[in-house]
DNA sequence: CCTAGCAAGTTCAGATAATGAACGCAGCCC
DNA sequence: GGGCTGCGTTCATTATCTGAACTTGCTAGG
């Protein structure tokens, strides 16, 4: 849980990171990706606090990016899923992971992951459009429909808006 | 600053996040890329705490994602820009705002990325042999040349070894 | 029946980090 | 000189994280 709610931010980068933007709810969506997806079994795998975890998981849960899958009743024992809007996030966990083989680990990867393609996977983020990897220089931004003046984004709507006109 | 070092696991991901895990973080790289990279601006644009944001500009520079183009002498004026490996990690920040449009915005973009290409942006996670986009179930793990058994993925070794015999 | 063990939390005291407001400080403008 | 700008720093208060121990409901073994 952020120390802060964003839910005003005008801002769904700030929206997201409503959700997943801490230090642990990545590496706990990516457990559950790989299949490590109790209670106890991530806890041990993290070494993450089993307050912060079972704090964690429901709210996971009640943003919809989890499901739980009771695999025993009384005492109720659950598995933790990924939703559709979890699933969504493993490419970009994929990618993240990727940078940080490549500018935190040297180069090499203490975990690979492979397409169904056949090759080893290197994602990288592409124009949906024109499909050509995306760089930061090629990349503009300006106000879309749901955007208003709104904390999280003060001085960047004033110059995008004066920019626009 | 996390509240833990994951400089020892055994984990890119961790290692990502120990640069851009928490929630104000994404959200300073996100306006220096928009240009807001002056201390005053950018507090003023997030509303965040000055020691926080003196803090993680800090550290960011440390880490080797932004650096620092003094503008004036005596006092120092900064502004801060991208490092190579800070503008590798706007297509991944794009990506996870545009997931916040589809999932927290109810698909109104508060702001809308356009691509040099002319189209209106969608960026999706592709791989990067085949071009295809990255779905969950397409993709698949297996311990890489740094891996070991560390902190942060002790289960995950186990069982990805288990299943690579 | 008794004891041990397991899985998924919960509780709690102490440590750490975030917040908001005020302060410092160097130079610039008039 | 006096006020202003820009970038921090300091500080008290509040919120959050940690690690260890505890709880609860059930199952397995003897």
């Amino acid at each position: 849980m952020p120390r802060r709610s964003f839910a005003e931010f005008a801002c769904s980068l700030a929206r997201s990171l409503d959700v997943i933007g801490d230090t642990w709810t990545p590496l706990i969506l990516r457990d559950v990706f790989l299949g490590v997806d109790k209670f106890n079994d991530i806890a041990r795998d993290l070494g993450v606090s089993r307050a912060l975890l079972a704090d964690r998981l429901e709210h996971l849960v009640r943003e919809g990016v989890l499901g739980e899958t009771v695999y025993h009743q009384r005492p109720r024992r659950v598995r933790y899923t990924l939703t559709d809007g979890g699933r969504e996030l493993v490419p970009i966990l994929v990618a993240l992971t990727q940078w940080g083989d490549r500018w935190r680990s040297g180069g090499e990867a203490p975990l690979e992951f492979t397409h169904e393609c056949g090759a080893s996977l290197d994602a990288e983020v592409a124009c949906g459009d024109c499909g050509r990897p995306l760089v930061a220089e090629s990349i503009a931004a300006r106000p879309g429909p749901g955007g208003r003046m709104a904390p999280g984004t003060v001085v960047i709507a004033e110059r995008l808006t004066r920019e626009g006109t």
